[in-house]
DNA sequence: CCCGGCGCCTGAGGGC
DNA sequence: TGCCCTCAGGCGCCGG
């Protein structure tokens, strides 16, 4: 599921990629992916530019030169696949993700059956996919647009997910951690996926920070000393930074603004490993167990 | 404020 | 072979 470190790597090729380049059209094949107004599109999107995508913890933001912004959450299974014009496949008009076999829908040639929004730009088409369809795109007005007409702009909307500061950035300290933690009878494995706590952190960066800090995940957050605390700040740091290197984690269907899958998987210690001999060589096996209603990956032996 | 539970979705996988 | 059931999972919302 695409968490910090996989929605890092889509924005920075979509940066890399949609810089520049005008919006001709967009198709909106199932509506509740982008509920938005026909006119709404046609004044501020269609024509525009796109000046930057960027980041903030899972949501994706694309500034248009219109000062308007779309804004979209990958949820669980969202893409975001860019294919230039001239590009492979171009004689067929359409294009196979590398690797993989196409016998299922999100390895398909695109469109497909899971592809809920098309946009067209000057160098190529964007094509939003969806399987479980959690996902959504929104278009708000950014702070310095013209005419809101009390509409929420994109500074009022980031602010009212009261989201925690950046957690590879300087805000997001040891000190945040311990604030955070302090009233939190959760175990900690909760409390670190909450977005308000640690944004961009979700089940499989959790399950690898608390390993990495050789921390059960069971463990009442506010219970943590300020050296567990401690731990786990600079574990949860290094997870995600090992994430972004290696281009995100596929596990499922995550794949970059190329189509191409990640390679944190190979990396993990626990995430997935359930059975498995703990890589820390402490003779320990990776058990799972339900927390809070999501899967969680942890070695009884060494993860106090 | 804190916390648990439900709903949104579809495909995979197990049981029979 | 195929049907039915359960599960996965981010997170908004609601109720205690």
């Amino acid at each position: 599921m695409p968490e910090l470190p996989e929605v890092e790597t889509v924005a920075r090729g979509l940066d890399g990629r949609l810089k520049g380049q005008s919006i001709d059209s967009i198709d909106i094949r199932y509506a509740k992916s982008f509920d938005v107004s026909k006119a709404l599109i046609e004044k501020h999107v269609i024509g525009a530019k796109v000046k930057r995508v960027w980041r903030r913890q899972k949501l994706l933001i694309f500034e248009l030169s219109t000062d308007w912004a779309l804004v979209a959450h990958l949820k669980m299974t969202g893409q975001f696949v860019f294919v230039f014009k001239g590009g492979r496949g171009q004689e067929t008009g359409k294009q196979s993700y590398t690797g993989g076999h196409p016998q299922k829908a999100y390895e398909q040639d695109l469109p497909h059956k899971h592809t809920h929004v098309v946009f067209k730009l000057s160098s190529g088409t964007l094509y939003f996919n969806d399987l479980r369809k959690f996902g959504w795109i929104k278009l708000l007005p950014s702070q310095q647009g013209a005419v809101s007409g009390g509409r929420q702009t994109l500074d009022q909307f980031l602010a009212a997910q009261e989201f925690s500061p950046e957690p590879l950035s300087k805000d997001f300290s040891v000190s945040w951690l311990k604030e955070k933690f302090k009233r939190r009878s959760l175990p900690i494995k909760q409390v670190i996926m909450d977005q308000k706590v640690a944004g961009g952190v979700g089940n499989i960066y959790a399950d690898e920070a608390l390993f990495n800090a050789r921390l059960s995940p069971k463990k009442i957050a506010k219970t943590l000393t300020d050296s567990d605390v401690t731990k786990l700040y600079y574990s949860i740091r290094k997870v995600l930074r090992m994430g972004i290197k290696h281009g995100g984690t596929t596990s499922n269907n995550y794949r970059n603004a190329d189509g191409e899958a990640g390679q944190m998987q190979n990396y993990l210690k626990v995430y997935g490993r359930e059975g498995l001999p703990c890589k820390d060589d402490c003779r320990g096996v990776v058990e799972r167990i339900q927390l809070g209603g999501r899967s969680t990956h942890f070695c009884l032996s060494c993860q106090k």
